[in-house]
DNA sequence: CTATATTTTCCTGATT
DNA sequence: AAATCAGGAAAATATA
């Protein structure tokens, strides 16, 4: 069943031509030494596909919620916010929202690609609506919402008044988010065995007395916001482990018996990723790659084609950050899902599939579906 | 840490 | 002949 699947929301996926991270090492790049005919098979392959790439798709990147990493520059601290690209207000925003002590994956960032001159005219309740997304608690985006607008607002006030103070403009010595020095080793086996790091504990806090809370066991961001505000999070004495050398306030504080107000609620933490069903499902309701590279074959009948499996197996891969990625392994990942009938096969036809009585929900607001299946009859004549 | 679910890799054999 | 399909097996990862 796949009934974890998330809402289709526009900019699921979405496109843009950051430069991709270094590819990390996976232990199956070695593999390829252990196998002969492997390695010159893969050789084959690469080659004989390179000439069907396409620029505009080769450096795109599937974005789903889990790599907001992308945004990590700092060019933003050493700018005007007038002076902001989209990437660095992104970038801008999920920092600003960690110091606060927020979830990256509260932050729907993809709704914040502006100009740092349209950020600069963006009221407070417009940064609430562009915060709202179906996945988070709304109370939780109003209070962030409100910090990140406060937090803009301090900014741009300190902005007009340095640019009093002197008419030549530096931002770096004030800047409020100073970062620790990265602490990256190349040795570091870590980096090799687990790509997950790279979400899980590239988060490094700036801002301590914020943080506090925010990286412990708490769920809640109810704590996790008063904590920013009262400085009184809860001490943990039985293990020990959280005691000791460690700020002596804490200790005069012990969490109130029961459940602490309002922490039934859930916030999203690390979301789940996206499963291939899901994937295939988010294209396909993207027109950036809906009639491109894989389109409806049958809406209805929730068939669908494969124009591209090859491009559709490597933004698989991009958003896996596996370069290894084929449509060969991406179709058996596929194929496992028959099982459930998250997908059903159709037999004759190739490169056309469809998502069987368990798949995920392919409705959506702005069906470009239509126009497809026009496109879909044309293609078909040119084809056979 | 354990168990289950999903995905990746590789492979054999069949089909178009 | 090259691509695509079907799954088995096993290992790797992800999530509960």
């Amino acid at each position: 069943m796949i009934d974890y699947a998330r809402p289709y929301e526009q900019n699921m996926c979405d496109l843009y031509l950051a430069p991709t991270p270094p590819a990390q090492a996976r232990l199956d790049d070695f593999q390829v030494f252990k196998k002969g005919t492997a390695y010159i098979y893969g050789n084959y392959y690469s080659n004989s596909y390179d000439a069907y790439q396409e620029p505009e798709l080769d450096t795109a990147v599937y974005h789903n919620l889990v790599n907001s990493r992308e945004y990590r520059r700092e060019d933003w601290k050493y700018k005007v916010v007038a002076d902001w690209n989209e990437d660095d207000t992104v970038s801008w925003l999920i920092e600003t929202a960690q110091c606060l002590g927020f979830s990256e994956y509260d932050v729907p960032f993809y709704n914040f690609k502006v100009h740092g001159l349209d950020l600069k005219l963006m009221k407070r309740e417009e940064v609430l609506q562009r915060m709202i997304t179906p996945n988070v608690d709304p109370m939780l985006s109003r209070r962030l919402a409100d910090a990140v607008f406060e937090k803009l607002q301090n900014r741009l006030s300190e902005e007009m008044y340095r640019d009093r103070e002197s008419s030549v403009f530096r931002y770096v010595e004030s800047d409020p988010y100073q970062h620790s020095d990265a602490v990256q080793t190349v040795l570091d086996l870590d980096s090799l065995e687990h790509k997950n790091r790279l979400y899980t504990s590239d988060y490094r806090p700036n801002d301590s007395s914020l943080l506090q809370g925010a990286c412990d066991s708490s769920d809640d961001a109810e704590d996790v916001f008063r904590s920013s505000e009262t400085a009184s999070p809860e001490y943990y004495g039985s293990d020990g482990s959280k005691s000791g050398d460690e700020d002596d306030k804490r200790k005069s504080f012990k969490r109130p018996p029961g459940r602490p107000k309002g922490s039934g609620r859930k916030i999203s933490k690390r979301p789940r990723s996206v499963s291939v069903p899901e994937f295939l499902r988010n294209l396909l309701l993207d027109p950036r790659y809906c009639p491109s590279i894989i389109k409806w074959e049958d809406h209805a009948q929730k068939k669908f084609r494969f124009m591209k499996p090859d491009e559709v197996a490597k933004l698989w891969g991009k958003m896996k950050q596996n370069d290894n990625m084929t449509f060969e392994k991406f179709s058996r990942a596929m194929r496992y899902h028959y099982r459930q009938s998250v997908l059903v096969s159709v037999p004759t036809a190739r490169l056309v599939y469809q998502f069987g009585p368990k798949g995920p929900d392919i409705t959506t607001a702005n069906p470009s579906m239509v126009k497809v299946k026009s496109e879909t009859d044309v293609n078909e004549v040119i084809f056979s």
